[in-house]
DNA sequence: GCCTAATGCTTTAGTTTGTCAACCATCCTG
DNA sequence: CAGGATGGTTGACAAACTAAAGCATTAGGC
């Protein structure tokens, strides 16, 4: 039995709990840049100078195939990024960020990289544990 | 001043991948659960015995009250919440999980709270400073 | 009290997101 | 070279979302 506090069981409810506010904060972050949140998804995962297969994005996304299809139709339609035929296998289309797409993805990563100021409140030393614990998640 | 210190690359960027990376686990978790993301959002919202008038909800969510009214009509068309008209304002909606609506949001909470089989890598002393630093974010 | 403005939710109309099934082109294996 | 698998697109449709208009209720000024 655990009728204690809200954090009775260990990291990952408060990391769920972080998540679902980020995720609320996504919207208006996303409005402020003309774009969508799913957008702003895709424009996260595809770096500069790394051409992404569409495949893969559906994968990383967790989604249909066909559902990259219109999300990327859109990006490009909007000159964020291209499709390329792949070397190697000419079935598979990479995307690209135009230096548009790019400047875009760089603005909204610095956007989201700035936002909480409850970051502000942490140590210099707790910064450093939460970074090498993230990494450990993350690796 | 902000001297290229530890948030240089600091915690915030891992986060986000984080965050992203949870946003991909959630549409396989609902659709096991035979919900849709954004109603797991909603189920998550809404705790058992804490009526929620709908504007708040759509406060939360940062989306439009005209959503929140489709998205309720379906979890209430099976059966998971009930609206009730507000005691102190009759335009108000409060919004109230059913016994059933009740139990698929422990099992939600439930398997949210479980599946990161890299949070078991982390040492017990990891785990509680990770604890402390997101109680301090989450505030 | 009344009249008006503001608030809470719904409706309607329209776009975007997402799924599934069918499809074409390309690759791969026997 | 067949036959099957794979990558992506298309079409049809449900769900998520927004903006604008509307209804009921509440709140404020007079």
């Amino acid at each position: 039995m655990k009728p204690a506090g809200p954090s009775a069981s260990g990291p990952w409810p408060l990391l769920v709990r972080l998540f679902f506010a980020q995720r609320a904060n996504l919207p208006p972050l996303a409005a402020e840049l003309q774009l969508s949140p799913a957008q702003c998804h895709v424009l996260h995962l595809i770096e500069p100078e790394r051409p992404v297969p569409m495949g893969q994005l559906a994968e990383t996304l967790a989604c249909d195939a066909s559902n990259v299809t219109g999300l990327v139709d859109r990006l490009e339609s909007r000159g964020l990024v291209r499709r390329r035929p792949s070397a190697g296998d000419r079935r598979v289309k990479v995307l690209v960020l135009t230096p548009t797409g790019a400047r875009l993805r760089a603005l909204l990563l610095d956007r989201m990289t700035a936002p909480p100021a409850a970051l502000e409140r942490l140590s210099s030393r707790e910064q450093q544990a939460l970074v090498r614990i993230l990494g450990r998640l993350l690796e």
